[in-house]
Parts: C-alpha cells; structure tokens; sequence
DNA sequence: CATTCGTGAAGACGAAT
DNA sequence: ATTCGATTTCACGAATG
C-alpha cells in the first residue's frame, strides 16, 4: 500500500484536498438528463455536476455477498465492513496512510499539506497501536473465557488467565507469537498456579494451536514474565480421575495417600505428575480390592499404560505397604 | 480371551556447551 | 544450535488369571 490517499478498509479513496480542482477527473463527458449539466464520472458513479443527479452507479459495493453456511462464515462474510484477514494484526480494520508526499492522483503535495499529513500520519499511528492493543486484548480475553469454560475452570483462573495475558502484552511479548498461543499459554499457567491445573494435553485440545507449539509458547512467556509455577501438585489430579473412573471414596483416599508417602519419599523428580496421579488411581483399588484396569485409567488420564505401570511400583514401593500378596 | 508385565527403539524435553 | 541424560511412549511378545 504505497499509494498516498487515506484509504479506509472499504473501498472509497478519499482524496486528500487536491492543490488544482479541475479538468482532470471528468473522464466519461456526457449531458445529464435532468438539467443538461456535465456529467463526471468518480469512484464508480457517474454524478451530474449541476444538480447532483446519480446517473450510474455501476460500481457501488462489489463488497462481498455470499451466503453464509454457519455464524462462523455470516461473521466473515457479512456485508458490514470489508472481510477481515487475519495477516494483520489489526485484521485490515485500521486506516493506513501512505508515507510519498502524493495526493490519491500522484501529485506532490503543498509544503503546508505536507506539514498536515505528517501530524496526520503521527496521530494515526499512535491511535493504531492503541487500539491495536484492545482490540488484541479483547479477542484474548474472548479466547481465554472460551477455553476455560470448556476445561469447566473457575471464574478466579480467568481472572488470573488475563491478568497474565495483560502483563505479556505490556512486556511486548506478542511480536511474532499468536495471540492464541499466548491466551493459552496464560490460562495453562493460571490454572496451575490456582491448584486446579490440567494438563497441557487438555489444554491444548480446546485451543486452537497445536501440541508443539503451545509448549514453546508456554516456556517462553514463563521465562520472560518471571512466573513462578511450581511443578504441578500430583494430588490435584485424583479427585478429577477418581470420579471419572468412579472408584469408591475408600479408594480415592487411598490414592492420595500413596502420593502423599511418595511425595515425602522424594519419589518424583523429573516424573510427570499426571503420571503419578493416574499411578496412584490405578492402584489405591488394587489395594481396597476394586476392579480396575490399566487400560481405563491411561484413557482418562491420558497417560501411557507402560508409565503407568512404572510408576504405581514405585508408589507401593515408597508407601512401604506390600502389594497384594 | 483379557489383562498385566517387561523390553528395546524412538521421540520429546530440559539443561548445558 | 547441538548434544546429552532422563523420561515417556509405542509396539511387541510372554506370562498369568
């Protein structure tokens, strides 16, 4: 967009108070119908100069009219403003100037019109960024409220969710990651620092960005923000598995037994906690005589059978109590 | 037959040059 | 950016009930 008009997101070009006012944009020269005055032909329509008759109006609006199949299309493709593209960052909605020292004709500007068009271009750019911003946060936020209803998070971990986002947004943080990446990433953490976590493969099932590169995006803004997330606490799994899976409370107690004696035993380090939460559901019903396979429990905790095996050794072995003999 | 258990190869991650 | 060590996962087969 190197052309020199303020041009708006739709498709009207306004030009910027031209120097000489004549001759030039009368192009298809006709008599008008009404008053016998010119015709001039501008922007699509061709316009009688003396009384303002509207002759032909031929290119109003080849904005886009489709039909639209869901919300999701009405909302892409509804007449209202131009289809908005997800290239910029703004999504095409903001007004650009261009940088030449031209009219929307090509002709160079007065010296006090350029004085003009570069405060212009200052205040544009500064209201830009500004809303930029919002608009930024508000998709976030959007984003943030619809992920954590669907994990059935509580309204204080959005709150925190948002309150991270806001400060990665002020650290200019999002230059080259998606903004999904970083909403998601927020509300990974916010959850684990609340002690209601899930894990990064539930998460990353209802956000739109994929396994890999969620984690990256995680990492990073943990380090760049100077979060403090602590590894996530195996016990605030259980209860989640546990109802799942419906064992008895018996059972569920047992469960957190195992890892709390696991815990003082120093059995994790490096483990995944998800791991040792789904070991200790599968195996506190061993202990209280309940019926329960490996197969079931890696499904609902999303966690190999092989490290599920694994690790309930390690648990009966750190609880000191013997297995069923 | 279903479930459990063990193994080795392969991939992913964090840490450290 | 690569390399290394630990962990997890996958695919398979064997043992057990």
């Amino acid at each position: 967009m190197t052309d020199t008009s303020i041009r708006t997101n739709d498709h009207r070009v306004t030009s910027v108070e031209r120097e000489s006012t004549d001759e030039e944009t009368r192009e298809d020269e006709t008599v008008c119908p009404e008053c016998g005055g010119d015709l001039v032909t501008e922007s699509g329509e061709t316009v009688c100069e003396e009384c303002g008759l509207v002759v032909d109006e031929d290119n109003v609006d080849r904005g886009p009219e489709w039909r639209a199949f869901d919300s999701k299309e009405k909302d892409e493709k509804s007449r209202v403003g131009a289809p908005t593209t997800k290239m910029m960052h703004d999504e095409g909605l903001s007004t650009n100037i261009g940088w030449q020292d031209k009219d929307a004709y090509g002709n160079t500007l007065s010296s006090r019109q350029r004085q003009k068009m570069q405060r212009l271009r200052t205040w544009n750019e500064r209201f830009r960024t500004r809303d930029s911003q919002e608009r930024n946060l508000k998709q976030a936020l959007g984003e943030i409220d619809r992920m954590a209803s669907a994990l059935g998070l509580p309204e204080n971990v959005r709150e925190t969710a948002s309150v991270i986002y806001r400060r990665a947004l002020e650290e200019d943080l999002l230059p080259g990651r998606s903004i999904e990446g970083v909403a998601t990433s927020s509300l990974y953490a916010a959850a684990r620092q609340a002690g209601t976590p899930r894990s990064i493969d539930e998460v990353a099932n209802v956000s739109r960005i994929d396994d890999q590169e969620f984690k990256r995006t995680y990492r990073y803004v943990v380090r760049e923000l100077g979060l403090e997330v602590k590894p996530a606490d195996p016990e605030s799994y259980v209860g989640r598995f546990a109802s799942e899976l419906d064992i008895s409370d018996e059972a569920e107690r047992r469960a957190h037994e195992l890892l709390r004696n696991a815990k003082d035993e120093g059995v994790h380090s490096g483990k995944s906690p998800v791991g040792l939460a789904a070991a200790a559901v599968y195996a506190a019903p061993l202990l209280t005589n309940e019926q329960i396979t490996q197969r079931e429990v890696s499904e609902v905790a999303d966690i190999s059978e092989v490290t599920i095996r694994n690790r309930y050794k390690e648990l009966l072995e750190a609880d000191g109590t013997i297995a069923p003999a």
